[in-house]
DNA sequence: CCGATACATTAGCGTGAGCTAATACATTAG
DNA sequence: CTAATGTATTAGCTCACGCTAATGTATCGG
């Protein structure tokens, strides 16, 4: 996929409430099933699946089918075009560096 | 705005292609008046005013009227709420740390 | 004044997104 | 084998979105 339509993917993949709220649940854990997924999410375990298809499309999570369960983990290289996309604009960031600063630190000190 | 919705907000906006093309010509320009930016955007004057309004909504440009013209900027603390998030999936950055690096050593050498 | 220009707003149209309910398919349990 | 469980897929509904065309409003020029 070329970088701008990544960015178009990524963006309107998390731009739907529901399913930002599941990929920061799958961020959360290590990895989960549809199932655990589908509990307290307040839709059907069908759109659950149709959402995680969205995700897996935009390179967001991937999956790993285990017998009749289908375990599901976030993939760190789907949220690479928005922060390419973002460094384009790093004259904005200088409010928030503080921020990117301190993350700096606590990941290479 | 509290913060979730702001997410929400931003996203929705810069999901729109049009729209996100739109954003970047104002970044792009320190001012931009409505119909430059209607001129080789492909969509009507109308149209252009209304993703105008989204993207002032969202906190991601403001304007000036001067006269009968409107001018157009970028406004920085828009983008604020999509860092903060991205901020919290720091441990997805590493692959590409390297290009924060370079543009905070650019901004803070 | 009066026409032209710049922009905003509205109604209406077509399209796509998200949801449910139902179904299909594979796997496990008994 | 049969029933139950886990997941994916599909059809169909509703609704919001992006667009155009048209109109409204204010400002500038002659």
């Amino acid at each position: 996929m070329n970088e701008p339509a990544a960015i178009s993917a990524v963006l309107r993949t998390l731009a739907d409430p529901t399913r930002r709220a599941l990929f920061e649940r799958v961020v959360g854990a290590d990895e989960m099933t549809v199932a655990e997924l589908t509990r307290g999410s307040g839709v059907t375990q069908g759109a659950i699946s149709q959402h995680l298809k969205s995700l897996k499309q935009a390179g967001l999570v991937a999956e790993r089918p285990e017998g009749r369960n289908v375990y599901y983990r976030a993939e760190p290289e789907g949220l690479g075009p928005l922060v390419d996309w973002m460094s384009h604009y790093g004259v904005f960031w200088r409010d928030r560096f503080a921020n990117l600063r301190t993350l700096l630190k606590e990941i290479d000190p």
